[in-house]
RNA sequence: GGACAGGUGGCCGAGUGGUUUAAGGCAGCGGUCUUGAAAACCGCCGUACCUGCAAGGGUACCGUGAGUUCGAAUCUCACCCUGUCCGCCA
């Protein structure tokens, strides 16, 4: 969410920021400061009816404690007069509020200066090291045979079983067994041992299923909804629909004698008062798309003491993604699913440490493909291409031999204070005064799910075994090399 | 899920319709005193918004949202959360 204020000071700056990411945003600066302007307005006019209105009622209570009761009388007159115009001001002013609000929440962050033009992934860049060279790493594996993508390598095995997974949830789930679920175990528990030792990180297991407020924290909620599972509490959900289902059902014999356009109206009334339960953030909770969400979120509604910061947190979780709007991509195999694991990294930071802790992060995220031995390369993402929380974001693609492409394997953002403004998450230097947004960066540390992929891919064997990079061989066990049961 | 008890500032805690401008205490910050520290004493000590060049003035917030009232921390209703006990449960 942006700050009105800056808006207000430097409109064409604003504009212009936004429209690097799409054209539609033309004119949205005017239309925000109208809003803002009438709002202001009538707050101030409603402020001052207000201090008129309490200075009466003070008055009223002197009156009325010294028993001058016709002083009493008068002011009361004087009072009502007040209250009707306090009203309508009063719910213009609150339905103002609302809209502006509405109006900001939807908007995305503001690409930073360095951040390449463009509208979709053709335009991200290659990124640069310190020193000017591509920050490209890891040597490309020449193959005396045609490297199997993963999905055939996994079957062959009898270690992937997607199949299973259709008969169990659906498309885009999928089994994973023996030597490959402790290869996928391997890959977790390795990240999340290299975070908390080597970059500060601390381990947490927060929450899959969220509330609303959360899901607005990091900029879910209002537009994406869609993108995201949500469940129900469904007990506590039922009560609420037989006393709707009731009440229609009383209100039918009372008001209607034709029963068939009665329950034409029934069903109507009841869908769509059964959506409004369903849509009730009483009842309902978000499963988590990133573990971003969560760890964002633990920042929500505090003022941190600057000495506090940074903090770092990591956490290996479950997400889980609708895909909606992903039809047809990535069909085959598991590159894409509903459900899959991921290590994140979380970092909440005093403002004028963002940038580099933004660094930080990304070469805690490369750190992993290095050890792995696995080859990548960084992307800095185009303005149209980047999360609408994001200020930068870097990409890390990893090398898939199989698919003969690199593949988005990590995502590290710098959200400046977008998501701490949405989730009123401050910080104080101790002892002063002066309260400040945090920054807030997230990344991906890495997709544990897309890491077992791109392993299987570079470490495949031309008899269809995978051998186990060296940096795992501490977590699985003594196995060295994955191949089909029976062998 | 049921019963009961609660939710007031960073923390503790008083407050049953009108000098509440939320008492008092603790912690914190500044000062006096002191070689220094402690103690004592004095002062400061929430967040956001509106207005103003500024000094300042104003408004809102006592779990959340509605309501009653000229006036609500206080009364009414709904909801959320916490604690205790019971029930269920990995």
């Amino acid at each position: 969410m942006h700050d009105i204020k800056l808006i207000r000071d430097n409109p064409e700056a604003f504009e212009a920021a936004l429209r690097r990411r799409s054209q539609s945003y033309s004119g949205i600066a005017q239309k925000l400061i109208d809003i803002d302007k009438e709002r202001r307005e009538t707050q101030t006019l409603l402020d001052e009816l207000k201090s008129r209105k309490n200075a009466i009622s003070k008055e009223i209570g002197i009156a009325k404690s010294k028993k001058d009761e016709a002083l009493a009388n008068e002011l009361l007159k004087k009072a009502d007069i007040e209250r009707a115009i306090n009203d309508t001001l009063e719910a213009k002013l609150s339905s103002l509020e609302t809209k502006l609000k509405d109006e900001l929440s939807r908007l995305p962050n503001l690409p930073f200066d360095e951040v390449p033009d463009g509208v979709d992934e053709k335009s991200n860049e290659l990124a640069k090291n310190k020193d000017g060279t591509p920050r490209q790493f890891g040597l490309i594996r020449s193959f005396s045979y045609p490297p199997k993508e993963h999905f055939d390598l996994g079957e062959s095995l009898g270690y992937m079983d997607f199949a299973s997974g259709v008969k169990l949830a659906g498309a885009r789930f999928t089994v994973l067994r023996s030597q490959l679920a402790r290869l996928e175990r391997a890959l977790g528990q390795f990240m999340l041992d290299l975070h908390t030792t080597e970059f500060g990180y601390t381990e947490m297991q927060p929450p899959m299923l969220v509330n609303d407020a959360t899901a607005f924290g990091t900029g879910q909620l209002p537009k994406f909804g869609d993108d995201l599972f949500r469940t129900i509490n469904y007990s506590s959900v039922r009560d609420e629909l037989t006393r709707i289902h009731d009440d229609f059902t009383q209100q039918g014999k009372t008001i209607l004698s034709d029963m068939d356009d009665w329950f034409k109206v029934l069903e109507r009334e009841v869908f769509l008062k059964s959506n409004e339960v369903l849509n009730d953030p009483r009842f309902r909770y978000w499963l988590i798309p990133t573990a971003e969400v969560p760890l964002t979120n633990l920042a929500r509604d505090l003022i941190i003491d600057e000495a506090e910061l940074p903090w770092r947190f990591t956490a290996l979780t479950a997400c889980f993604r609708s895909e909606a709007g992903a039809a047809g991509r990535d069909t085959r195999g598991m590159i894409r699913q509903h459900q899959f694991n991921k290590v994140e990294l979380v970092s909440i930071v005093a403002p004028e440490k963002s940038v580099e802790e933004h660094e930080r992060m990304t070469e805690a995220a490369e750190t992993v493909l290095k050890r792995l031995e696995l080859p990548f390369r960084t992307m800095l993402l185009c303005a149209g291409d980047m999360g609408g929380a994001a200020r930068k974001t870097y990409d890390l693609e990893v090398w898939l031999p199989g698919q003969d492409q690199y593949r988005e394997i990590s995502s590290c953002s710098n959200c400046g204070d977008w998501q701490a403004r949405r989730m009123n998450a401050r910080c104080r230097v101790p002892g002063e005064k002066q309260t400040r947004f945090v920054h807030t960066l997230n990344g991906s540390g890495l997709a544990v799910g897309r890491a077992l992929i791109a392993v299987m891919e570079n470490y495949q064997n031309e008899d269809g075994s995978i051998s186990v990079p060296d940096a795992l061989r501490p977590y699985t066990g003594g196995l060295t090399k994955i191949e089909k049961a029976g062998k």
